[in-house]
DNA sequence: TTCTAAAGGACTGTTTTTAGTCCAAGAGCT
DNA sequence: AGCTCTTGGACTAAAAACAGTCCTTTAGAA
């Protein structure tokens, strides 16, 4: 049954679940360290909790650990004040070289361009408390004092923190996993000198708007920066 | 370990899976019915394809529509050119009736209110195909002749396809998604003599937008018609 | 030094899920 | 009437995932 355009069972009859337990374990978990949830160096939570979080049972979860150890992205230290660490060394990408394809592009820039000006918008208008304040200014800075090296995570961090100000679950969720699929196409073309000045100078632009509560700022500014990454990617579809 | 509201983990640590296969595969079967995917009467694709699409075993499916079955939600007809049908009759809801969580409800109406705006104005925006505009004004032929009974199907299933219309298969996902939850709320709460009147006019401002190519009165109108369900919902929660 | 508690490591038996195979029904064609 | 093909129905053996239990390591407290 070839999916006819539109009608019945286009797009919801999709897959119930990415595929088996293990894989989806180890994938999410890698999403978190290159989304930089997780920075390097730092402690993830005990594998009892970490798999409770997850839902999975300790067992799947330790099989998908041991494969990040191994593969170099994760480092286990035993006893007790022990616990499994992200490497500081790794997060090189692996080169993973299959082309673009422009559809997967342009559904993920078009999607992204919904939803983080929204969330730009949303933050800016939310009443901030004294700790949300904070916690995206800390984002900021982290950011602005990115390397090239480790500019990539930090800046998706600052975007997921600025979905978190709004106070919408759904829309975290949707800019993170959407980050992750944009920094999955990223990883298969080479690194440019991205214009990491012009890009902070957005951030901090954003950021300002954010606190003061300028959402139409917030949202304009959001949407021009999304461009810098979306012509960077489209630039690479030719 | 309790989340705090900001910082690592939160939000993006959460379950992989939504539960074990079966529990999901009948979920998402009975979304597929709730939003009218599959209208009452008509046939599902056979087992083994629709396994196949849902990413689950025979056996596993089998059991799912078993239950669904004997829940009085599916006919099965054997033999050649037999199939599972959608039953003509049920789609009653089973009153279902924990309280509606404000929480869960302000995410829902927020999200939507992000996501089916930017779809009417993408459709307006896009080079619409013969097609699609026909499969636009069928869905909306039919739900203009919905009867209180039929209409929240057949409404799920006109904002779907406005969403298909975008061409972007994430927003037809964010889409079915969130009107799936959306139902679920409704479903906990009394049925009211909701305004059809009222919103079949949007409905058809909305349509009409989009196959003039008017991208703003599109969004707006769609903006006004989500008011309708919000202030429904937000009027259970005092 | 010894003890303790928190962490990773390892094993076992059970349940779930799967792929694969064959059976049974029954509508339409010759 | 008989054939045929598509569909649901049923069974089996293997693999995946699970919950539960116990062992090992090790920093810090006593």
């Amino acid at each position: 049954m070839q999916d006819s355009p539109f009608g019945p069972s286009y797009s919801v009859l999709r897959p119930v679940r990415g595929g088996n337990a293990f894989e989806e374990t180890i994938e999410h978990l890698l999403q978190t360290i290159k989304l930089g949830i997780f920075a390097p160096a730092e402690k993830l939570p005990p594998e009892r909790e970490l798999a409770e979080r997850l839902g999975v049972s300790r067992a799947t979860l330790r099989d998908a650990l041991g494969e990040l150890q191994n593969a170099g992205y994760l480092e286990v230290q035993r006893g007790r004040y022990g616990g499994t660490y992200v490497s500081s060394s790794a997060v090189q990408r692996p080169t993973e070289s299959r082309p673009l394809e422009r559809a997967e592009v342009e559904d993920v820039l078009l999607f992204r361009g919904i939803i983080e000006p929204a969330a730009a918008a949303l933050s800016a208008k939310a009443a901030l408390t004294a700790a949300a304040r904070q916690h995206l200014q800390q984002c900021l800075s982290e950011l602005m004092s990115a390397t090239p090296e480790t500019y990539r995570p930090r800046d998706a961090r600052f975007h997921i923190a600025i979905a978190e100000l709004s106070g919408s679950a759904s829309l975290v969720g949707a800019v993170a996993e959407t980050r992750a699929r944009l920094n999955d196409l990223l990883d298969r073309i080479p690194r440019l000198g991205t214009n990491l000045e012009h890009a902070n100078e957005q951030h901090v632009e954003i950021a300002e708007a954010i606190l003061k509560g300028d959402a139409v700022t917030a949202e304009r500014v959001t949407v021009e920066h999304l461009e810098g990454t979306a012509s960077l990617l489209r630039g690479f579809l030719a």
